[in-house]
DNA sequence: CGCGAGCTTGACGTTGTTCAACTAGAGTGG
DNA sequence: CCACTCTAGTTGAACAACGTCAAGCTCGCG
């Protein structure tokens, strides 16, 4: 801590959005993209978005939980992870561009809506009011994949399951105590580590009376302890 | 390489800007802008815009080098390396926020125009081209953020340090052969690696005749194994 | 009861950091 | 012209953090 006293940003994978687009289009825009939107249904692990493809769609998601990750070789890197009535792939479309920076699959059940991106960026040439939500929303997104990038490449094994433990809980179960609908490996993959080292941590966790751990469902005891690691390990 | 075969994602400290802004305002909207903007010259080392404080300006960079980073305990991670003709801090301007999200700092002697942010937030919201191209800009820049995010949590040393090597090629010096205006220690940040690494690795790549290495100037003898240190190490 | 996927544990190896020592070159003052 | 110093660069050895591998365990489910 020598006199260094930045604050320091968010890492978790999951975006607190504050900002909605839809409610501000007119009645004919709105009418516009409802005729250029399918919805669809998709099965736990499918993929929506597939990196590479042609990025024709801009995907909204209605209802489930999504993770949005870049392929690569060998390992993937986990983005974000996107919770009900989102935005997904809209970093894809911009001029230039005609394919999906990334993929998106599913952890559940879940439904989306898939809009014309051609339409979609039609609409934002024309409505300014729209193309700054965008913006906003946009740049909400930003911050919370730098915080990311920064617990992923400065912080140590500890700190980012702590990171994870501590999203998990405030944003996505929203209470202390709940059963994980992801598998060690998912944690492995949020976190950037080997589903070994995951393991071995959570136990350390336990060990130090930090968290209670059984099979699938996890309590956090001390919130203080694990933001302190959060933010110092 | 076992059937996997998913396009990389460019992983460039330097993004390739496409698409530029200012040109399609109107004559008043350019108006409005120049009697809210200051040009400022900075000399090498120099901040300009600093990761917490308020986010009162969009920055333009006339000239110069530029690196944007987020500050941390206890290193900093740089997102990317800004040269001459782009903007800068876009991504800290949205509603809910009001903070710089990285630090920004020159490497050479620089001018750049600050914007006020509140006019140019308002020239977004009445001016939809102008917001249509703010998204691509900011997009191109998410672009490349994801692909530096993959390079640095995925790639290891060696894939790391070819990255630069040919970034710096490529994009900014545009030459074989350059004499480097970055420290050891400026290539230590930009790959995430400690200052020995860096040396160690460009010793290694030289032994193997990847490079030759005076000092501060580099030239890149063999492309062809760089980049495929870069995709697969 | 038995099977299998996910989970857990321990031993070991690799990668890259840390630390300390040493070197080279640039600026400074006698 | 020669110490002196200061910083960046370089090298080697010890160390820590994580990953890998292989084996064993658990629990749901047929």
């Amino acid at each position: 801590m020598l006199g260094r006293n930045i604050a320091k940003p968010p890492s978790c994978v999951v975006e607190n959005q504050h900002v909605s687009c839809f409610d501000i289009l007119t009645e004919e825009e709105t009418d516009i993209i409802d005729k250029h939107k399918i919805d669809i249904a998709y099965k736990k692990g499918e993929i929506i978005a597939k990196q590479g493809s042609f990025a024709s769609h801009v995907i909204f998601l209605k209802e489930g939980l999504v993770k949005v990750f870049i392929e690569g070789n060998p390992k993937d890197l986990i983005l974000k992870i996107i919770p009900s009535n989102r935005l997904i792939t809209l970093s894809s479309i911009f001029e230039g561009n005609t394919t999906f920076l990334y993929s998106a699959s599913t952890y559940v059940d879940s439904t989306a809506s898939l809009i014309d991106a051609d339409i979609f960026k039609q609409i934002i040439r024309t409505n300014a009011q729209f193309a700054s939500r965008i913006i906003n929303i946009l740049n909400e997104n930003t911050a919370q994949v730098y915080g990311r990038f920064y617990a992923l490449t400065r912080k140590q094994s500890h700190g980012r399951v702590a990171d994870i433990l501590l999203c998990l809980s405030q944003r996505i179960y929203k209470t202390n105590q709940f059963v994980l609908s992801l598998s060690r490996n998912d944690l492995a993959d949020l976190t950037g580590l080997s589903p070994e080292s995951v393991i071995r941590i959570l136990k350390e966790f336990k060990d130090e009376k930090l968290i209670e751990v059984k099979g699938k469902s996890i309590e956090l005891l001390n919130f203080k302890s694990l933001e302190h690691i959060s933010n110092y390990g």
